[in-house]
DNA sequence: AACCTTTATCGTATTATTACGATATAAAAA
DNA sequence: TTTTTATATCGTAATAATACGATAAAGGTT
């Protein structure tokens, strides 16, 4: 038991609900914001953003990444971290078409 | 430890966050996805529509319930659920804002 | 009243998430 | 080569989420 039944479900709900859950944490809104405000790749300077240790803020970051919201490139001692575009726009699609379809009639 | 720090963050992030969360299951999509479909209030019904047990989507409905996107009516012995139309678009904006804003600058 | 139907809640087992110190890793700098 | 800097990973403790059987609650039906 406890065990998330996804298997049960259709594939676009798995892939809208895996979406959501990488966004279900205020300190992976303010990653995704930050990074969208620098308008380019960020090395460094990520974990200084945020009231969060350094191990923490790594795994919001791995948390990002294992969905493919953001990609870091190893610059140097430095990783640079940004929105992947391709991905961005893909989810931002599936969010934007589930938003439209879901019509609250009553 | 272990607890979201949650107050560390702004009330848009947390919004936002929370609002993801609710989201954040195939199921809680899948009810939203059938509430929308039906584009009604809908009484009874919903467990059959789901492959879990009652108490489980009873559990979701709650979580629905509880960041405000559904409402329940009761009705006789039945519970009309239907998609809260006002608290729907305000989170549709509150998501659409955020998407718009975040732009993938590389 | 006794019973059926529908939904919520309780209890509980299991798994996932969150957080952080400590440590590992990797590359630049001294 | 040693040291410094930046990031990831490990270990672990605490909390939250998920699922479901059992039971309660609320309202109809007979």
């Amino acid at each position: 038991m406890g065990t998330s039944k996804k298997e049960a479900f259709s594939n676009n709900q798995n892939r809208l609900a895996d979406l959501a859950k990488a966004l279900a944490h205020p300190a992976r809104i303010a990653i995704l914001e930050f990074l969208a405000k620098q308008n380019a790749c960020v090395c460094g300077d990520i974990v200084e953003e945020l009231p969060l240790s350094q191990a923490t803020v790594s795994q919001h970051l791995a948390e990002l990444k294992r969905i493919g919201l953001i990609k870091g490139e190893i610059e140097g001692p430095k990783v640079c971290y940004c929105i992947d575009q391709k991905k961005w726009k893909e989810s931002k699609q599936l969010l934007a078409q589930f938003l439209s379809d879901t019509k609250s009639g009553c």
